[in-house]
DNA sequence: CTGCTATATAGCTGTCTCGCTAAATATCGC
DNA sequence: GCGATATTTAGCGAGACAGCTATATAGCAG
């Protein structure tokens, strides 16, 4: 699945940025949310199926952490189209000064 | 409606390219894509309720262009988190060096 | 005012998503 | 093996979402 779909439901990105702070386990994760543990485990699911996140098996355990290159990947493609965007006015400026320079 | 849903949708992110090019009319959008006028129209709402695109309206023709800010948020949420990542991993390193400096 | 062009909205349908509860799976300690 | 613990999967119902067609809105040209 897609990284922004994944980063798309605020639950998600509330793990996102809980497991940025450190590595938890998937008990722990869900204690902070109001909503049931099953429900939690549907977004762990996710979050693992797009790269976003990966676990270490603890005995019981899945000891889940976050994915750094899921995430770079999805802030390379907005900065790529940041790029573009910068320098199609970069390309306009320099127009406009030129005309200034000429005194059109 | 938040930033990352608008990109969920694989049609929005296209548009997004394209517009990061250079503005364009609606009709010139929507022909660029196999669905319906409707559907892209609808897309473009997704995306200007999110703040990602922006209109000024150009006799009956609608001018979209992108909007940086409301990308660059979505970078930067991102950043933040790969920035509390990525210093853990420092904080880890430097522990790990002063135990070799020590010869634990 | 009328017709034409460009775009949006309304309303329908099928599919996806998110929450829930109940049940399955896996691992540990005894 | 048995019970307890940690987590996931299965399956359900409500609501969101994406595509479609038909219709409405808005501005321009004559």
């Amino acid at each position: 699945m897609n990284v922004f779909s994944a980063l798309a439901d605020p639950t998600r990105r509330e793990i996102v940025a809980l497991l940025a702070a450190g590595e938890r386990n998937a008990g722990d994760i869900a204690s902070r949310f109001k909503m049931r543990g099953p429900s939690v485990s549907r977004h762990l699911r996710v979050l693992r199926e797009s790269g976003v996140v990966s676990f270490k098996q603890h005995a019981q355990a899945r000891i889940y952490r976050l994915e750094g290159p899921a995430l770079a990947e999805a802030k390379q493609w907005i900065e790529a189209q940041l790029d573009v965007l910068r320098e199609r006015f970069d390309r306009l400026d320099a127009h406009l000064d030129a005309m200034k320079e000429r005194g059109d």
